[in-house]
DNA sequence: GTGGTCTCCTA
DNA sequence: GTAGGAGACCACA
């Protein structure tokens, strides 16, 4: 190396973890290996190496290396064996990163380098000095500040994801101390990732003044008795020790024993065939093209090369420690196995999670109350640090829509939590309600100012349970939030099913008890219940904390515990495409919601309520006597009690039933009353639940109704929608598609309502394989027709509506895993028949049955099934001894598969479907709803024409690349401005 | 006030 | 026969 050159010093190491955290995840397409990092670091890579050709650009690297930590081990611990002892372990979709990382570096023709006993940052600490003593330049490809004590005249930084250089200049602005008292800074200040003490009380600003008034560490130390603060006077004193110990861990080592000296270094031009086979084994086609196109080489012709996937994360530093305890970790890579690192496949890693968080027990009194924003801006700067934020907002209401922000808690490290009162009031709230703002709390916007950057910041990730809900609430308020992470929904796609489904199934509570043997404080508990419940704002500040704080805690602890099963259960796909991009899409459909037309449901409920009190006093005077009609229990006492009607069957409680079905077989006999009061239940029903409850729905701001769907409720992966259910709206009677013409478009607008056609039926000829269904498909013609024609041997043309009726319950039963019983009860046929047509059906169709069949092997033997793009339901029910139960859990594990995958498609499109409304300029088109295979949107109309095919390719293709389908999927599409008319 | 039961709305 | 949510009633506390 000579005067003039410049070597470029990448910190792999630290690039990794940043490059998780900042760009949004990606997978391998055929696999789902998780390569986000490795794509971004390719990318830097290739920027860099290709900026060194073109001599335009001002620094032009001579040398180039990549630089990694070796191992867990290093000479800091022989000297403070706490040193970095208490970090946690990365991710577990990146432990497969690190090693690929690698490759990707020697895919570059690039120096891979790392040394036993040292860090990264000594290896660059030793060349930066061998360049400059050889006159040469260096620029650290990093933006960390343990290494800006390296910054000088000829060193410089340079953080690729930032684009932004850091010289002497940045860091005096940045840290408020040249570079070369970067050391005793991070002395004073210690540093709570690496576990380096340094001295409690002393922030960066403190310990910059310190430096400025005193020069240096060794200065302040002996002349502390001159500080004027008492207790920073006393801190220092007492942990003059500590501050010594912490500027030897910080102080890189630059005289590390290299084995490539500078020379090997020099940087050769790119090796475009290597780079292009490794760049196409990791599927990153845009990269691999621009290297073809720069290098010459026919990428076509370039085979991928084979690449080895470890899971045991070699060389990312200390990490997996906590694995010590856990089962013995396989070899690392050849040659390096004895002294190499912690070993951990992902199973190994997830049993010591489980059992770190078993063992680790929460201290509720270690919570903290953030009361000033020095404080909180510490607390945050801690957060971009760990690249860690667990969040969790307290309000005033259920409904994100119109809650009101009492505080938020934030959690960085399991332990370490905390509570920001905001808004909390004291009790002497009068007739307007108020009650005074309580002190000690940040201002609000102080507050939320402070958090703003933190939630945008890429490299964040914020981790909450149930997370949807803080990101509409804290979107209202102006801070997005991104990237994110759900506990709730990890543990859906983990552990989704029957069994855990339900109502709760993945709530807080539940999943603490399970993972962590901690039953969080309930709500319950700090705000009452009942007629005492208040809302979270009166509650008291030192309980909100231990409340609030705890569910960041918890949420954090849960991340940690469920997050590695993911990559071990095989489910990173599932997450990361059908659940994690839906959060802010759906986010997004709850804040639009949809007008609603307050007159119209009003003008309704006023003539439902007329026509059922005409009918009250007919079933009155037909009866003989007054009852509550809408009461089961008296209706059945009076008809098969003292009216004596036959045909009576009871409920599972032993009541009379009194089922419309039971009524219509009555009606059907002649009866008069029993009539009546199907038709009086209809218009109750109408206008209890549609056209009365409706308007409370409509928010006082927005004017219109923002429901709520979970993502976590149902045990196939469809959503549900509650306050309210928008998803069970009435389209089947005339009386009750009317409430349908009250939702509405805004004026100079349209609704467009986009559905599939038979889906869950296509998707059963796709698992299924059946070639009749398959061709029916294809040919688009009627399929009940076709089932009826094949079962009956009926023409299609000129079938008796009747034909068809059964074939289309016959398919709807296959769906939901048939039963005679069910068919018989359905269509209003003996049993015998119906088991008749149901082996019929299995003869013209024997695919369904080998299908059935191998769905309920495979429940019993895995205890889940899946769907066609992995998503799993469990049914450990289907082994039980109780042949109702079993029976039961064999028809839901049936149709699981086929109503899931339908689910999954829905979800897919709707994940894409606002880019490629944007891509085609039409981001003015909003998605406001979903009904399982519907989904509602909202255009200027104008925009209607050019929007309808975009929706249509979008849905029609969402299978499209994971899964494709052997039967085309069809949308139909239309426009109105009413949801009645675009149906 | 809470929770269970029945009924009924949807895909 | 599958998957949901909600309102009314009613017996329990």
């Amino acid at each position: 190396m000579k005067k003039g050159d410049h070597l470029f010093l990448v910190d792999g190491s630290g690039y990794i973890f940043r490059a998780y955290h900042a760009l949004p995840p990606l997978t391998r397409k055929s696999d789902g290996l998780p390569v986000g990092a490795v794509a971004g670091f390719c990318n830097m890579l290739w920027k860099l190496v290709q900026d060194a050709r073109n001599t335009d650009v001002g620094v032009v690297p001579t040398h180039f290396a990549v630089i990694f930590d070796y191992s867990a081990k290093t000479f800091r611990n022989t000297m403070y064996p706490e040193y970095k002892a208490n970090r946690s372990a990365p991710p577990d979709d990146l432990i497969p990163q690190f090693g690929l990382i690698r490759q990707a570096t020697r895919a570059f023709d690039l120096p891979c380098l790392e040394i036993e006993g040292y860090e990264a940052d000594d290896l660059i600490a030793t060349y930066a000095r061998l360049a400059c003593e050889a006159g040469g330049d260096t620029t650290i490809i990093s933006s960390d500040k343990d290494l800006m004590q390296l910054v000088g005249p000829t060193v410089s930084m340079y953080d690729p994801m930032k684009d932004r250089e850091i010289k002497v200049a940045e860091v005096i602005e940045k840290w408020g101390v040249p570079p070369e008292k970067m050391i005793d800074l991070q002395a004073l200040t210690g540093d709570s990732i690496d576990n380096v003490p340094g001295v409690p009380g002393i922030g960066p600003k403190t310990a910059a003044q310190l430096l400025e008034q005193f020069g240096d560490l060794d200065t302040l130390l002996a002349r502390a008795s001159e500080i004027k603060q008492n207790k920073r006077r006393e801190s220092i004193i007492e942990h003059a020790e500590k501050a010594r110990i912490s500027r030897e861990l910080v102080r890189l080592k630059d005289d590390v024993p290299l084995v490539e000296g500078l020379d090997d270094l020099v940087l050769q031009p790119p090796n475009g065939p290597k780079l292009i086979g490794f760049l196409k084994a990791m599927e990153f086609s845009t990269l691999t093209r621009r290297v073809a196109e720069a290098t010459g080489a026919d990428a076509a012709a370039i085979e991928a090369a084979p690449v080895d996937v470890e899971f045991d994360g070699k060389a990312h530093g200390p990490d997996l420690d906590e694995g010590d305890a856990a089962q013995p970790a396989p070899a690392g890579p050849a040659g390096e196995a004895a002294s190499g690192p912690q070993a951990m496949t992902p199973a190994a890693l997830v049993t010591a999670r489980a059992e770190a968080a078993a063992a680790n027990r929460i201290d509720r009194t270690a919570y903290v109350t953030i009361r000033d924003l020095a404080t909180l801006e510490a607390w945050l700067a801690d957060a971009r640090e760990t690249g860690i934020l667990s969040i969790d907002t307290e309000t005033t209401s259920l409904f994100p829509m119109e809650a009101e922000l009492v505080g938020f808690s934030i959690a960085t490290r399991p332990g370490k939590a905390a509570y920001v009162p905001l808004s909390h009031r004291n009790g002497k709230g009068d007739l307007l309600g108020g009650g005074e703002l309580i002190e000690g709390q940040i201002p609000f916007h102080d507050a939320l100012a402070a958090l703003k950057p933190v939630l945008a910041d890429r490299s964040v990730l914020k981790i909450g349970q149930n997370i949807k809900y803080d990101w509409v609430l804290l979107y209202r308020l102006g801070l997005p939030m991104a990237p994110l992470d759900d506990t709730m929904l990890i543990s859906y796609v983990l552990d989704g099913g029957s069994s855990s489904g339900n109502t709760g199934g993945h709530g807080m509570d539940k999943l603490s008890e399970r993972w962590l043997g901690h039953i969080p404080i309930p709500y319950k508990d700090v705000a009452g219940s009942g007629k005492s419940q208040v809302t979270f704002d009166m509650v008291d500040i030192d309980r909100a904390t231990a409340y609030a704080a705890e569910d960041a805690d918890v949420a954090l602890r849960l991340w940690q515990v469920l997050k590695p099963r993911l990559v071990a259960d095989g489910l990173t796909a599932v997450y990361e495409r059908l659940e994690r991009p839906l959060i802010d899409v759906i986010g997004r459909m709850e804040r639009r919601g949809i007008a609603v037309d307050r007159q119209i449901l009003s003008r309704l409920s006023g003539d439902f309520a007329q026509s059922a009190a005409a009918l009250e006093d007919e079933i009155y005077r037909l009866a003989g006597e007054r009852f509550n009609i809408g009461s089961p229990k008296q209706l059945g006492d009076i008809l098969f009690g003292r009216m004596g009607f036959a045909g009576a069957t009871k409920t599972a409680t032993g009541q009379w039933s009194t089922s419309a079905r039971i009524l219509e077989d009555l009606a059907a006999e002649g009866h008069e009353l029993p009539r009546k009061i199907v038709d009086w239940r209809q218009l109750t029903k109408l206008k209890s639940t549609y056209t009365d409850a409706l308007p409370g729905y409509i928010n006082r701001d927005t004017k219109r109704v923002h429901t709520c769907y979970s993502m976590a409720s149902t045990s196939t992966g469809r959503l549900s929608s509650s306050e309210p259910n928008l998803q069970n709206i009435p389209i089947r009677t005339v009386e009750g598609r009317k409430i349908r013409t009250a939702f509405v478009a805004e004026p100079g607008h349209k609704l467009i309502s986009a559905d599939y056609s038979q889906i869950e039926l296509r998707v059963l000829a796709h698992v299924a394989d059946i070639p009749q269904l398959r061709q029916a498909f294809a040919d688009g013609i009627d399929i009940h027709a076709m089932t009826a024609s094949e079962m009956f041997s009926v023409p299609v043309e000129g079938m008796p509506p009747e034909v068809r009726r059964r074939a289309k319950a016959i398919n709807f039963g296959i769906i939901y895993g048939i039963s005679a019983f069910g068919l018989a009860n359905q269509l209003s046929i003996p049993r015998e028949e119906a088991g008749a047509y149901i082996r019929k059906y299995f003869q013209r169709f024997p695919g369904i049955r080998d299908y059935m069949d191998a769905t309920k092997a495979t429940a019993r033997d895995k205890g889940f099934v899946e769907t066609i793009f992995g998503r799993r339901a469990h049914y450990p029910e289907i082994r039980s001894s109780n042949p109702q139960v079993r029976a039961f859990n064999e028809r839901a594990a049936i149709n699981a598969p086929i109503q899931g995958s339908a689910a999954d498609i829905i979800r897919r499109a709707m994940v894409r479907i606002e880019d490629a409304l944007a891509d085609a300029g039409l981001d003015d088109v909003e998605m406001l709803l979903q009904v399982h295979d519907e989904l509602i949107f909202e255009a200027p109309e104008s925009r209607v024409e050019k929007a309808i095919p975009v929706i249509r390719q979008v849905m029609e293709h969402a299978a499209m690349p994971a899964v494709s389908m052997r039967v085309p999927l069809h949308v139909d599409a239309r426009a109105a401005d009413n949801w009645d008319e675009a149906h």
